[in-house]
DNA sequence: ATTGGCACTCATATACTTTGAGTGCCAATT
DNA sequence: AATTGGCACTCAAAGTATATGAGTGCCAAT
């Protein structure tokens, strides 16, 4: 059963104008913001069939109308004209992403922190990694009972450890166990790293002070760590320029819920082209049940996705919104490809300095 | 002029009640909290008096009493009784500070969401580091165009980076470069990187592709990015649970003031015992007029310290605030220094895994 | 110096009224 | 059959008036 052409631009405009100004929207602004040739009376009546089939509703009787979820969502799906972003704004992302290469957890940070500026919500990132493994190990004798672990990961990300010893150690037990530890854990997922395995290493280099197990230990912590999503959040303090949120207990729930970025480090990044929208209690969590979450994915290098998304009360322009997010995911897929490709990195800087 | 201490009594069981209740304190209700033998007419000739004092103040003529920023300073300078740290939270952060060596930077960061937890306050935490320096370069062939530079920092944190180069490099050509680093630009500070000195390296390598100072670059980034200071913030939904910031616009400056850690990271951690207590418009910062900072100091190691502060109301328990941030600046001082000197790191938790 | 007593103040609460935007419905119009 | 002008109706929000009472300041008596 679809809508007529009618209707679809009387509940296009209730949203738009409800968007615009988070007061009930009543039959005369419909004609004068629409552009329709019809009286308020037959808008009316339209507007009457568009309330009992569920899409708009009423917060009393003498009230205008106000979109259900219902009537944002085939508002997203359909009706909403696909926003471009501002010239403006284009450009402050290019200009933001673009300039100084730097980490990339960083540029993640900073493309959260523009997102959240220009949409005005509060923005949060995520980024998955796929296991890694060790691809490579350098342990450096610093003095007798020192070490550096330095651990090269498959995603090319350098993790390192210094160790102090409670014993002292020869250089080349050193390299020894440097050799060992690079024919037979490299490569390795978690569970390869067996007990068997490491008590041979063990028993090859001659350690019975457990160096090679702390070194493991080392591995495995790195792996767990690098492996699973990060989440961070920016912009928190934006959420109470709106006024759904000028209720202190609302505005805490849901700050709250979304400090803890374990909340958002399980959202799945794939399912769903370039935005996926989620409209009030569409949200699986309680504390989301009356806002929305926009997210856009990005590209972050080595088959790894990330998501950059805002949240914000349902009464959202989902279009601007969602233009603006797939702008800066664009851009934060490219920056984060041109930066894994750089090559001597800060060379520039440094010629620049007199 | 020193106050009787009759009037010292009332303006503590003022502020006391105050910091209860939210609203001014009236004559009878500090007979009843003071546990004074005198009427309530009495009260009121010592509460007009203070508050031509200016100790305190009246909301409006028929209302209770009020305490000023200068009835708050005295109180916390003089008055106030020094709390102890309820068992229950002392249990929670011996608990939780002891548990799992970790990096400094994560130990900080849990002693703030802890502080916040207990204190109900948003929570920050700064960490100024002295000037590194750098104390051994090493500088790894991982393949012909690849090199993982590792610095080894006098307060022995381990900085790495993985460069790769346009062009391919000889592993002894790399092992040169090592050598002359070594001799020339350990202990540097960031002045004496002079060109003079970068030029002399490279011609006596023989590098002539940059890289000697793409190394310099690396060296001279992370000396800047490890000094200075780091400032977190942790709770800061817990702005919204005290009346004095239901109103959004009030949260929202000074929540969005706090979320700017550059704010912070200018604190002094020295001039002070264990405790600073700012009240409000004796904070610089316009957006702080109307809050105080308690702040407590801690000790990093290696000379360096941080600071550990909460940012709330003026009407504030001072006194419980500043003994629970105590309790956790000494708690994460111990930690940290802990911390330092254990032995092969991640040995104990291998041993668990099965 | 302290106190009971009393007139006074004023924010807050409560009850009542007014206003006006918006509706639903119907008879007249196209 | 769809559209429209007209009109009675509804109800939140704003405005007005009144009552309440916590708290004060001051004074005469103790």
């Amino acid at each position: 059963m679809d809508l007529s052409e009618r209707k679809k631009r009387i509940l296009s405009a209730v949203i738009d104008e409800y968007v615009k100004t988070a007061e009930p929207v009543g039959s005369k602004a419909i004609v004068g913001a629409s552009g329709l040739k019809v009286s308020s009376a037959t808008v009316r009546n339209e507007l009457a069939e568009l309330t009992e089939l569920g899409y708009l509703e009423q917060p009393h009787t003498s009230a205008g109308r106000v979109p259900t979820v219902k009537g944002y969502r085939l508002y997203v799906n359909e009706l909403m004209i696909q926003k471009s972003v501002p010239e403006e704004d284009a450009d402050a992302i290019d200009k933001n992403l673009r300039s100084g290469l730097s980490k990339p957890d960083k540029m993640t940070e900073a493309a959260g922190r523009l997102a959240a500026e220009l949409t005005d919500y509060p923005v949060l990132t995520v980024t998955r990694s796929a296991p890694v493994t060790i691809k490579r190990y350098d342990l450096i004798h610093v003095d007798a009972n020192t070490i550096i672990v330095v651990l090269l990961l498959d995603d090319n990300s350098v993790k390192n450890k210094l160790m102090t010893l409670p014993f002292s150690v020869e250089k080349n037990m050193i390299a020894r166990l440097s050799a060992v530890f690079n024919t037979s854990f490299t490569g390795k997922s978690e569970e390869q790293f067996s007990p068997v395995l490491i008590s041979a290493a063990e028993r090859s280099v001659g350690d019975n002070m457990g160096l090679t197990s702390a070194v493991v230990a080392f591995a495995l912590e790195t792996m767990a760590e690098t492996a699973g999503a990060r989440a961070t959040l920016s912009g928190g303090s934006k959420l109470l320029s709106h006024p759904e949120f000028s209720d202190p207990e609302k505005a805490k729930s849901l700050m709250s819920y979304m400090s803890d970025s374990n909340h958002f480090s399980g959202l799945a990044t794939s399912g769903f082209d370039d935005i996926k929208v989620m409209i009030g209690p569409e949200n699986i969590a309680e504390e989301l049940k009356d806002s929305s979450v926009v997210l856009a994915r990005y590209d972050a290098g080595d088959g790894m996705q990330g998501l950059i998304g805002v949240v914000g009360p349902t009464r959202m322009d989902y279009s601007a919104v969602a233009a603006k997010l797939k702008y800066i995911a664009d851009g934060l897929s490219k920056a984060l490809a041109e930066n894994k490709d750089k090559s001597i990195p800060g060379f520039g800087k440094l010629m620049l300095r007199d």
